[in-house]
DNA sequence: CATTCCCATCAGGGTTTCCCCGATACCGTC
DNA sequence: GACGGTATCGGGGAAACCCTGATGGGAATG
């Protein structure tokens, strides 16, 4: 079914676009809403990784939607598996998830962009088009940030921000991230509360957060990702 | 475009949709979704409780989808408001939210249903049309717990965990997981810093939480994974 | 229909933590 | 040997937390 309207001329072949969200309503709403375009159209579309990558070999799509939050899985998980695989298809992040704790991550993976949900529709049109063209697409502010963010640590592997932490701070922030408050840290590193608290200070400083509180959401949510391969 | 075949006669006209979603590219999508149907047609679309009164007024719709989380406030907030104001209009829930923490309130707040978007689109039509016609839609696997729970109301074991949350529990927990301070918390729901102390304090004595450190973890915890788990 | 229970909202006052100013001392290195 | 980074602490005010209340409003129970 889907017959297509006008296909009398096909001189310029849509751009074949792939998707994978686990909200089956979201999908329906994004073929409908990118079938609307010109130059775009929806070639499949999937719920988990597992679905994705089967689709993915044979259809060979142009540009891929990937979402954070899958049945089985992770969207970063398939993002580097196809990354891995070879081919060469722009990925683009669609996701709820804030930008800022997830962009970066998923660049990393190897996306080609991110978009939040709480975006305009238009946005997405245009970030579609900016991967499609071999470019890389993130808000401006999130842009900004991570120039900033790449100034300021030229030499070294280049992970996440914790990387330009100390030993002791990265200590103390794997600590918060595990729900430790301030004064628990102090007792079990047999520090004063004070030394602790400097290097909260620090570490807000360093990864450019605004509050305690952003400086916890950060802490936990880089123990749940990725404190498992540094440790 | 999408100009419907049998346009001519109009003698059953289309029932009138309104939604209430703060993704914008959800909503666009829900228009296409929707719009594609027969009998229904999208009438007007805000992300917010306070455009979604103004609008709901002049337009009068004859069903109204609507999300939880809102730029502005909860959806169930605009659910208890537009069932106060005694408009008769049916209300359907639309949520990335597990069903089993939010269904429950969504009813009482004067809902006629609730749909996760992880479900199929089809039944979300199904859905729509069933609070169309005065029923109530809820999963089946929906019905049946909330069957059980309605026999054994004799005050027995009291449940742990996030569901014996109160709504505005529910909503300080989530904002809490979001990053919010209790400060911000408490301007953007118009409240005193005093009352969400109090919130806070409830949660961790009813999610069994030592310090508010671990609130925190666990809300930030709660937010991240909660969105992709069907039970 | 009185009682009880939960929910939503807020206050007072003491304790703890946060945050912005420091400080000292030990390293390298250039 | 001046400089920058690290590790360690402190003072003091602002903010958040914690405990103990209070009020009013529903819903449930008897």
């Amino acid at each position: 079914m889907a017959t297509v309207k006008k296909e009398k001329k096909p001189k310029v072949p849509k751009k074949q676009v792939y998707l994978v969200d686990d909200h089956p309503i979201v999908r329906q709403g994004l073929i409908k809403l990118i079938g609307q375009e010109e130059g775009l159209e929806v070639c499949g579309e999937s719920g988990t990784v597992s679905a994705a990558l089967e689709d993915l070999k044979k259809l060979g799509p142009d540009v891929i939607l990937v979402d954070i939050s899958l049945e089985d899985s992770n969207g970063l998980e398939l993002i580097k598996l196809v990354d891995d695989l070879g081919m060469q298809i722009p990925m683009l992040v669609l996701s709820m998830h804030d930008e800022s704790l997830y962009a970066e991550h998923a660049l990393r993976s190897g996306a080609s962009g991110y978009v939040m949900k709480q975006a305009a529709s238009s946005t997405l049109i245009q970030a579609i088009e900016k991967v499609l063209d071999g470019e890389i697409y993130v808000s401006k502010a999130m842009s900004s940030q991570m120039l900033k963010m790449a100034f300021r640590r030229s030499g070294e592997d280049p992970r996440t921000g914790t990387d330009t932490l100390s030993l002791r701070e990265l200590e103390v922030f794997e600590l918060i991230g595990r729900g430790n408050s301030t004064r628990e840290i102090a007792e079990q590193l047999h520090l004063s509360v004070k030394t602790i608290e400097t290097y909260r200070a620090h570490i807000k400083d360093k990864l450019q957060l605004r509050s305690g509180t952003e400086l916890m959401q950060h802490a936990i949510h880089w123990v749940e990702t990725e404190s498992h391969r540094i440790s």
